[in-house]
RNA sequence: GGGCCCGUAGCUUAGCCAGGUUAGAGCGCUCGGCUGAUAACCGGGAGGUCCUGGGUUCAAAUCCCAGCGGGCCCA
């Protein structure tokens, strides 16, 4: 049976025990029994990293998941939900760094050792997976957290090793010498990728210096850098080829600059007099050798004296410095390409902790940061010095650590994408990309990309799989540990774990009989990820079921990272793409679209949202604030209005079990017949606009226009539902007889709630989940146990009538335009008139709703004209207003008769307050006394004795002079129109 | 510097792709009303350089170009 539900809706507490139910009566795992046998449909879930906690934004990830997943699983697909964590990398490094209180990797290596740190490092993602995991939970989200891919399992590594190998075997696999990304703090190479979006406003140098040149006695090339530190790596001087120079004399110099930027130049030197002696092209000063200005402090150079001279590059531009470029190719990206062409020497004094080696004279052991004004000085005391201030410029940082990078020239490792982005261009063509434009970015960002450095100087990663002979230098890559365990020169034990230091104890045998060491390096964590697609499901180990994925989502961030990662490794792997469609979604900013940071104090953490409404709320305000794919702008008034949307869903359930709880309604056994020949136009208009929304938001969600489907089924509760089905039936359900319109009343609004349930249920899957136990599982014991359990609704075509939701519209049209009429005039809506005439185009649509539209106008007598009729005489004292569907008249006259009517209702109404006040039962009948002040009013009354008792469940009632109105039971002194009424209401028995 | 997206009332936004009513809502403000599901709700009012400037057109929030501001990505 139903039962009456619960007077106000504590999402909180209800939430959690729908969490607990749902655990402890295994409804996932019945779920998932239930999918097996029917389509599959393939989820590869991005794998956040186990940073510790979430965000917003990684909230909202999880819950469009979620509410895809819960979507297609109604939709009767057996969906995968296996979740990911990445688990290796840096991060954790550096947070475990801080908890033993390491400054360097030279103290991991003497003093915590390897194995103890990796161990650490597990231990912390561990512990970080729980906690996510919780917090996930909280938001609502089904995913398989007890069985979850994890990047630093043994098989997933082995999985990874198989496509490094993959790589070698194809020829993919580089070792390198580059100049790259380097933090010296955490003394590693980093990749491009890992750059990016690093890059942040800094306070660095501003040097202008001068390099004399060769046989002059005074000119020089003025070159300007934000880096003094790699001038005791220069090799060479760089200008544009087709820029014009000139030769300016400055009072007895003569410096060498580019023509268009002298002015700016001289204006920051504070040079007013100069002159301008010649002009050349860039060209003509190839090939002029200079001193270099730290030739004494840094010996070393004097090997490159040869290479000291002007070269031509287009990388100069005339955006910023002198059009003369410095070259140091061991310490730029653009040094080193250019470097190449002119073969000049790789020279980079620098050591992996960022402190100039022996090479670097003079300097040698500084930090590289530190030496900046020891240069500036010495080049000072040569009077190499033109001006020396600062600037504030963007300079990429470690992604962890903050420490500035400094570009370094070591031996890397790395995958040969150059050579594979035709093919990725190719394949990328079958992904279906959502929204389309991030294709388009997915394209440009390929077509950017320079090679993949894989190779990282650390230690929690996966260990890359090279071995390398010590006798004849042969390379061994391996692709799983069986290959591993046959190739050992030792045994290998059973529960070996493949990280360092373990792995580097092992030695192979080399064909030609040597012994082969392991590199020490590991792998990018973006190698991690980006073979999830298969490592995740323990390929070659097992087979690829349900590979490539049908779906996947995530930030816009990751179209050039985990995107990338994937769809390079899967080239490399299987020459396909991992997954068919790609949904993008943005970024949660705050409220005034700012990134949520720490420093600007702007964070909202999910968690806290979740304790003030629930993550029902949460999840659907999210999904309805935008477009996924668009930045959400997080707005509390935002989620404050959804969880009123949420308080109306519940009033609307209160209302619906109250009253049938009452009747004993049971719609598992109604009389359908019955029920059909009872539908009034009202209940055949919610039952068309149900199937309506059914058809509208099942479009939507086909398109991922969640945000669209959210909204329709917003407006649907609020507008249909609330304001206008209940309203209309709420005369109905008060009467106290078995009616065939009430029970009409009570199936439609039953068959509404049904559908509207499962349509809400991926969406705000608690409170679905309380309504379907409460309205459905309350009268049929044997439905499925669970919401999530149902089918996604269909639509009855034959349900849907347009005319009738259209002829709907024009009636709230008019009663809205009467409304205003009656406002103006100052005549209330709980006053009867006389008469009301709507004149309109639109007659046929309304004929049918005459009767529930001149209810809601509260007249006596409603004339419906169609366009071109005439009007009635005796309008003169009607007052008249228009709509879009045409115009409504209102009488304005008041006779003794409407009077009485209206002052019976303003004495109904005030008795049902004191009903209310005195809480009684709904049905419970009462005695009551009207005690009257006014003599006509006593007599007006006296006609409407009826429907006072009616309205208010009176057994006696007496009307009586106000004197006489004795106190009896609950008594109360009222106001009406500026006269007295006593009121007393007595409850019997 | 380049690519992509966003910019509409104090706030959150619909409309823009396929140009054509008086730019439509909600929150907030304000005045009035309704209420035996409602902690709700309804009606009136105030509040808009549709980011700016050009262009196309009979007609531009909508299409095109340039710029400004924000976001993401790249350099």
């Amino acid at each position: 049976m139903i039962k009456p539900a619960a007077k106000f809706y504590d999402p909180i507490r209800k939430e959690r025990e729908i969490r607990e139910w749902w655990e402890t009566a295994k409804i996932y795992e019945k779920l998932k029994e239930m999918q097996k046998g029917r389509p599959k449909w393939t989820f590869l879930d991005g794998p956040p990293y186990a940073s510790g906690s979430i965000h917003l934004g990684t909230a909202w990830n999880k819950i469009i998941k979620d509410t895809i997943l819960r979507y297609k699983t109604m939709r009767g697909f057996d969906v995968t939900r296996q979740p990911g964590w990445d688990c290796h990398g840096l991060p954790i490094e550096v947070k475990v760094e801080e908890k033993l209180q390491v400054k360097s990797k030279k103290e991991i290596e003497e003093r915590i050792g390897v194995a103890n740190f990796i161990q650490q490092c597990k231990q912390w993602a561990i512990e970080h997976v729980k906690i996510m995991t919780e917090q996930f939970k909280e938001l609502g989200v089904w995913m398989d957290w007890d069985s979850p891919y994890i990047t630093f399992k043994n098989e997933y590594i082995e999985s990874a090793w198989w496509t490094l190998k993959r790589a070698y075997e194809k020829n993919l696999l580089k070792r390198d010498l580059r100049v790259i990304h380097w933090c010296p703090r955490c003394e590693t190479a980093l990749a491009e990728h890992e750059v990016r979006g690093e890059y942040y406003e800094v306070s660095d140098p501003s040097l202008y210096v001068k390099f004399k040149v060769r046989g002059k006695q005074n000119e020089y090339l003025l070159v300007w850098t934000t880096t003094p530190w790699t001038l005791p790596a220069n090799v060479a001087v760089c200008v544009h080829p087709e820029f014009e120079y000139a030769r300016v004399l400055v009072n007895d110099e003569v410096l060498i600059l580019a023509r268009a930027l002298i002015s700016r130049v001289f204006l920051e030197l504070g040079v007013k007099d100069y002159q301008v002696v010649e002009v050349v092209k860039g060209k003509e000063l190839e090939g002029l050798q200079y001193e270099h200005p730290l030739i004494n402090e840094v010996p070393a150079q004097r090997e490159f004296e040869k290479h000291h001279r002007v070269i031509c590059g287009e990388l100069v531009t005339l955006e910023e410095g002198t059009g003369c470029v410095h070259i140091a190719p061991g310490h730029g990206e653009e040094d080193f390409e250019i470097g190449e062409k002119y073969q000049l020497p790789v020279f980079s004094p620098v050591g992996p902790d960022g402190k100039f080696t022996g090479e670097a004279g003079k300097y040698a052991r500084l930090y590289v940061k530190a030496a900046d004004e020891l240069i500036i000085e010495d080049l000072k005391k040569k009077g190499l010095v033109a001006k020396y201030g600062k600037i504030k410029h963007t300079y990429p940082h470690c992604w962890r650590c903050r420490t500035p990078l400094i570009f370094r020239a070591t031996e890397q490792w790395f995958l040969t994408v150059k050579e594979l982005k035709p093919r990725i261009l190719e394949l990328n063509s079958k992904v279906k990309w959502t929204p389309g434009w991030a294709a388009v970015r997915y394209v440009n960002g390929v077509e950017s990309v320079g090679d993949w450095c894989i190779s990282r100087q650390r230690y929690w990663g996966i260990p890359m799989p090279v071995w390398m002979c010590s006798s004849c230098g042969q390379l061994l890559v391996i692709g799983s540990l069986d290959e591993l365990r046959q190739m050992a020169r030792t045994e290998i034990s059973e529960d070996i774990d493949l990280h360092k230091p373990d792995v580097d104890k092992i030695e192979l045998r080399c064909p030609c009989g040597g012994s082969a060491k392991r590199i020490p390096d590991v792998l990018d964590v973006w190698f991690d990820s980006g073979v999830a697609s298969w490592a995740s499901l323990e390929h070659p180990k097992r087979e690829l079921h349900g590979w490539p994925f049908d779906f996947i989502t995530e930030g816009e961030d990751q179209i050039t990272k985990w995107f990338y990662s994937q769809q390079v490794l899967s080239v490399v792997a299987f020459d396909d793409v991992p997954y068919k469609s790609v949904l993008m979604h943005g970024f949660a900013l705050d409220e005034q679209g700012r990134k949520m940071s720490k420093s600007l104090g702007n964070v909202v953490e999910p968690q806290e949202v979740v304790r003030r409404y629930g993550a029902d709320v949460l999840r659907f305000y999210m999904l309805s604030a935008n477009p996924v794919w668009e930045d959400l702008k997080f707005s509390w008034k935002g989620v404050e209005l959804i969880y009123k949307l949420l308080n109306v869903l519940w009033n609307v359930h209160v209302f619906a079990t109250t009253y049938m709880s009452l009747d004993g309604f049971n719609p598992a056994q109604a009389d359908m017949e019955k029920i059909n020949q009872g539908l009034l136009p009202e209940d055949r208009w919610l039952i068309s606009r149900i199937n309506s929304l059914v058809s509208k938001v099942t479009k939507e969600m086909e398109e991922y226009n969640l945000h669209l489907a959210a909204r329709e089924i917003a407006e649907f509760i609020l507008e249909d539902l609330s304001r206008r089905y209940i309203k209309l039936i709420r005369g109905r359900v008060w009467i106290e007889k078995e009616d065939p319109h009430k029970l009409a009343a009570y199936a439609a609004l039953y068959q509404s709630m049904h559908v509207l349930i499962r349509l809400l249920a991926p969406f705000m899957p608690h409170v679905t989940e309380v309504l379907y136990c409460e309205l459905v599982r309350a009268v049929s014991p044997n439905a499925p146990e669970s919401v999530h359990m149902l089918p996604w609704p269909t639509v009855d075509q034959s349900q849907i009538d347009r005319k009738l939701e259209e002829g709907m519209s024009i009636v709230s049209r008019f009663v809205e335009a009467a409304a205003r009429i009656r406002q103006e005039a100052g005549l209330k809506l709980r006053w009867p008139v006389q008469t009301i005439v709507v004149r309109t185009g639109k007659k046929e649509l309304i004929r049918e709703l005459k009767d529930l539209f001149q209810s809601q106008l509260n007249c006596k007598e409603l004339v419906i004209l169609g366009e071109n009729d005439k009007l009635p005489r005796d309008t003169e004292e009607f007052r008249k207003t228009s709509t879009e569907y045409g115009e409504i008249w209102v009488d304005m006259r008041m006779s003794p008769e409407l009077k009485a009517e209206a002052l019976a209702r303003e004495v109904v109404r005030r008795m049902q307050m004191m009903r209310k006040e005195m809480d009684l039962e709904m049905e419970e009948r009462v005695d009551a006394i009207v005690g009257v002040e006014n003599r006509d009013d006593l007599y007006m009354l006296s006609g409407q004795q009826e429907y006072i008792k009616r309205e208010v469940r009176i057994r006696n009632l007496r009307l009586c002079p106000i004197e006489e109105a004795k106190e009896k039971g609950y008594s109360k002194e009222w106001n009406i129109d500026g006269k007295r009424y006593q009121l007393a209401l007595k409850k019997i028995g």
